[in-house]
DNA sequence: AACGGTTTTGCACACGATTACATTTTTAGG
DNA sequence: CCTAAAAATGTAATCGTGTGCAAAACCGTT
């Protein structure tokens, strides 16, 4: 019977759930924890004054005593984007069933804003954070938050399963996506119908994606004794693929094959090739993308894409996370996840 | 098992930083706030001090004695949609820019899903909260969240000035969106060009926007003498208005002009016209879609919308909360904004 | 040198919960 | 019926920070 279980606010404390069901504040404390002992009925009535008086446990409080705040800190550079949009929708939806909310922050293209962001987040203390930005760099995510073990994300070149981590190494997880399968099936398609010059629209200069798919591309183009092909430059945008597929047909020289580094830079590129230089696409043209976003099944795109599932990569990074939460010191883990092509429209 | 071995012994606290610098711990808490009164000087060793020692004020500690969070919760029905991300997107953005975080949840389309969620948001104390999901009710959110001013998104039927709200009603903000004049623009360019037959595709049943959206094309059309128009049942989706559309014109009779309730819509109702019905818009068949999304300018669709304009949108529901944060018990207050067409290839 | 006023400083408490530890109550077994 | 083990309860410390209040330091003026 603490005076401060009788004072006034806006909200409910656990100390007024405890007066007005006559127990002692710790009591109210262990109904709201299912591990804790406490009498089944005991628990039951308080929690139903707990619901009558709209109680609820503040976080903040709790996230102080315990340690876990219960927050995912998720950094995307452009959340209106459709992929971006998609593989975010995906992971807060998975988070939230796993009981932990969203802290999102946005980057925009300042580089040095990262680092007082990344300052500002981690007075939030999430309990792990997810840098989808391309330009933040993993060493100044590790540097700026303490107790960060980071995840990376590889492309490795060859379709090996990823080599095991040496105890040696520094504490990190990775997953591995293997993008080799997609695009030989995607280049394989292409040749089939005839392609013969090739172009690679990319994306975003450094992005870790556009380099190894590049790379990717250019290897199983010289597997398959076809010639190199021709970069086109981009930064994954609708309206930059769209200028810069015209420069290159209208300025360079035109191809028979476009893979591009993601979905949205090939909506610009048919765009341009349909509208603007009147080719037709797939019979004048093939074009592939890269993600498959919902919009690449839309009748007037029907694009061949290699698949990067969402879902999958979802849940493959959310098992690194909640391992290495529930364990801060167990060793390295690997998980990989694979492409593959779906074949809609744009190629024959 | 016990958290206490492996608790977080990494984190800077202001007592360390205390000892470091020779001062006591309120002196640092003091330096980090920009209204405290401290000698400049001491202030700036601190701060230095604060940052080799890679310390941030714990928000979560912050926020209970201060009773300010610094968290916006946002809650959406679905992520990935291009309007629902462009405006996320907008929001955090502006709310980063003012020092606020964003807590997203997604609601699914389970609705007593929503009771349970505002619940546990609650727990995390946001300082204010978004909901853009159509199923969450004001009254629900109000009842739930203590201390909540709720804002309403409006659609007054008539473009005259909001009418001011009497002293004597219940503490709401109110966002007017008046959609008279990019509807009756659009009507007026589609009957300019020479529709006769309307068609109104529907968002979901119970959505305001829908609702409101569908009352004044009704109203429009018969102001300028039009029959009214055929409604086509839909849910805001891309599959479902490419079906829907393609029943109406198979099992229903044909129309020569639709307006979808948003561009999502519109896009599925064109390529049925055109990939399943040899329809050619906008010469066969006129359209004209609803929120101006990014994907109404690629040219595979280059459609003619009635632009809902999402900066100004959200900048004036900042304004608002801004303005309610900073004064709780300020009168009621409406602000209004107004959409226009944006002229592109799908009428004439 | 004394004085009134403005900054600056530090002590102590508050915020709302969890949890180790000690203590009491209940249960189980012979 | 007694006793030991198990379960339930209460006490008090703790997490990291902001802030009211009183004391101290500083400032410029007479």
């Amino acid at each position: 019977m603490s005076d401060r279980g009788t004072r006034n606010r806006s909200r409910a404390t656990a100390d007024m759930v405890a007066t007005a069901a006559n127990v002692s504040r710790v009591a109210v404390s262990r109904a709201f924890n299912p591990h804790a002992s406490i009498k089944p009925e005991k628990r039951d009535r308080i929690l139903k004054v707990a619901q009558e008086l709209n109680y609820t446990p503040d976080m903040a409080a709790r996230s102080m005593v315990t340690g876990r705040s219960h927050l995912v800190g998720i950094i995307v550079p452009d959340i209106s984007g459709p992929w971006e949009s998609q593989e975010l929708d995906a992971m807060t939806t998975a988070l939230q069933a796993e009981g932990f909310a969203t802290l999102l922050f946005r980057t925009g293209a300042d580089l040095s804003l990262d680092e007082t962001l990344l300052t500002y987040m981690k007075g939030f203390n999430p309990d792990s954070v997810i840098a989808y930005a391309e330009n933040v760099r993993p060493a100044t995510l590790a540097r700026v938050l303490d107790r960060a073990v980071p995840i990376y994300i590889g492309y490795p070149d060859d379709e090996e399963p990823a080599e095991a981590i040496p105890a040696s190494a520094p504490l990190f997880d990775r997953l591995d996506v293997l993008q080799r399968e997609g695009i030989e099936q995607a280049v394989a398609l292409m040749q089939g119908y005839g392609a013969k010059s090739f172009a690679f629209l990319a994306g975003k200069q450094n992005s870790l994606a556009t380099v190894s798919r590049g790379r990717m591309v250019a290897r199983v183009l010289a597997e398959r004794g076809l010639p190199p092909f021709v970069r086109i430059e981009g930064d994954y945008t609708y309206d930059t693929a769209y200028r810069e597929v015209l420069n290159q047909f209208r300025i360079g020289e035109p191809v028979d094959a476009i893979f591009a580094a993601n979905d949205v830079g090939a909506f610009g590129a048919i765009d341009a090739l349909r509208n603007e230089l009147g080719l037709r696409v797939p019979q004048d043209v093939k074009v592939v993308g890269f993600d498959d976003v919902h919009q690449a099944h839309w009748k007037s795109y029907s694009l061949t894409t290699v698949k990067l599932d969402i879902a999958e990569r979802t849940q493959a990074l959310l098992r690194l996370i909640l391992r290495r939460l529930k364990n801060p010191t167990a060793p390295s883990l690997v998980e990989t996840i694979s492409t593959r092509l779906v074949v809609r429209g744009t190629v024959g």
